[in-house]
RNA sequence: GGGUCCGUAGCUCAGCAAGGUAGAGCGUCAGCCUCUUAAGCUGAGGGUCGAGGGUUCGAAUCCCUCCGGACCCGCCA
């Protein structure tokens, strides 16, 4: 038996995806902990002060994955999109009116949508672009506001535990990041009373008979800039939905409320998350969720995407020139590493999407079975698990803007599909042919107008 | 100060979860095809997998150390 192999042909789990293996440890995990396994939570916090970004729709997707894997397992599962709509605005995106400096320190959710009247505020217009986005890419979740969870009182039971223990709170965030601040101060942020902000506000002493905070308008430093506070000094029923928790408790309070299992986050995040795991732990009393972190998105020049440095790249950009799936297939690819996210992406998704298409409905043969389930269920999963009953036509995303840029104007659907025709292109049928010359002449009109 | 990721062909990167004969695209070169196009097809060349150690029958893959590059946190969220 010398130089025969070891190892045992290993079992493929799931569809063979990241996502998979990732799942299966989860409901490992929660077995372990004796928690029901009948409904299995996965969450996702949705920003809601700024333009969504494909980092924000990322991080949603990413844990809606984790949940399809849970149910590829035959469990079931629920993402949770939680809005941070309570926020205040730290500042004003670029490309709205300068003048919503006037809301800087207000909850987004008090703000009015700047951008006409088509929602009740500027963190529900916010949050809609994302949710737009999510539901084009397929996903589904549970909605949930997290200024309605406020004021509908859901966290209260945690909000009295962190309150009434707050000097515990404060050693542990001092413990953890070294941060002081929460030594002397309470981890919530009332809304003043008299002018409306939030992030001005300072929470000194708490009354545990009345479950009240005092509070002083005293302003803060947010983003290297100084938040002048009225100075109203005023006290705010912690359970009235009048206020928030710092994010450094918050994300436990909602972990054990919504029994929350899972969540992925950013990198960025990172502290903040072990704070809150700790927290959540010894406070709350609740084992907080499996976590994976993940690394954020970079432009090309490896830059992080910043709406101040001008390289937004939104959900909303994407689908001008790709399809959905080819987002999808962006994000699930790969889980932990490090990945770029602009439109120079997108042609070579639309093309790998049509590859792991052959490979999926067996037209192009993959030896190792391992591999061949990997990449059939990477596919799956860009479909959200619900793939199409047959292929659609494949065509080089080049050649597709290529014949874009020489169609003549006005005939420019007709000339591309008899050009595909000529070069045999169509002989399987065009299913989906539509879209890839909507996509192609929208990224040819636009190389061309930056030509 | 704390943490994470990356380093593989000229370039951009995949492969690493779950160890089993080093891959793709682009570029280059040779040829073919085509109604001129950043189009298409065939083939070729090209890598001591950052360095060193460890585990192993076997390491790009797992572990440790180091070097180089980048990012995040140390305000707030």
């Amino acid at each position: 038996m010398s130089g025969v192999r070891h190892n045992l042909p290993p079992e493929i789990i799931g569809r063979g995806t990241w996502y998979d293996k990732a799942a299966k440890e989860l409901i490992e995990r929660e077995r372990r902990l004796g928690r029901s396994l009948d409904l299995i939570r996965t969450e996702s916090g949705l920003g809601a002060s700024g333009f969504p970004h494909i980092g924000s729709l990322g991080d949603a997707l990413r844990n809606y994955a984790v949940a399809m894997g849970v149910q590829v397992q035959g469990y079931n599962s629920e993402l949770i999109a939680f809005s941070d709509d309570k926020d205040g605005l730290r500042k004003v995106p670029a490309g709205l009116p300068k003048d919503l400096e006037r809301w800087l320190g207000y909850p987004v959710s008090d703000i009015p949508d700047p951008m006409g009247d088509c929602h009740e505020s500027f963190g529900a217009h916010m949050t809609s672009l994302l949710l737009d986005a999510l539901d084009t890419c397929g996903a589904e979740y549970t909605f949930k506001s997290g200024a309605k969870v406020y004021e509908e009182g859901v966290l209260n039971d945690e909000i009295l535990a962190l309150m009434e223990n707050a000097e515990r709170v404060g050693e542990i965030i001092k413990e953890e990041i070294g941060q002081e601040k929460y030594l002397e101060a309470l981890p919530y942020f009332p809304v003043c009373e008299s002018c409306g902000r939030i992030y001005t506000t300072h929470a000194y002493k708490y009354l545990p008979e009345e479950h009240k905070v005092l509070y002083r308008c005293a302003g803060m430093e947010v983003k290297g800039r100084w938040l002048e506070g009225c100075g109203y000094e005023g006290e705010v029923d912690v359970l009235a939905g009048k206020g928030k928790l710092s994010w450094k408790v918050e994300f436990a309070a909602r972990w054990r409320a919504l029994d929350i299992r899972f969540e992925a986050y950013g990198k960025d995040i990172a502290d903040s998350v072990r704070v809150n795991d700790r927290i959540c732990r010894e406070i709350l009393g609740y084992e907080p969720p499996m976590h994976v972190q993940y690394e954020m998105f970079l432009d090309r020049g490896g830059k992080k995407i910043s709406k101040s440095a001008g390289n937004v790249f939104t959900p909303q950009v994407w689908f001008r020139y790709g399809s959905p799936q080819s987002l999808n297939l962006l994000i699930f690819k790969r889980f932990v590493g490090a990945k770029s996210g602009s439109v120079e992406d997108i042609p070579p998704h639309m093309d790998e999407l049509d590859d792991l298409e052959d490979v999926y409905f067996g037209r192009v043969k993959v030896k190792d079975p391992k591999e061949r389930a990997k990449l059939s269920g990477l596919y799956e999963y860009c479909w959200m698990l619900k793939p199409p009953e047959e292929p659609s036509v494949h065509i080089p995303y080049n050649l597709m803007t290529n014949l874009a840029m020489v169609a003549p104007k006005g005939a420019e659907a007709r000339f591309i599909r008899e050009k595909l025709r000529d070069y045999g292109y169509l002989d399987q049928g065009d299913r989906g042919l539509e879209d890839r010359i909507r996509y192609a002449l929208n990224w040819s009109g636009t190389s061309v107008r930056l030509a």
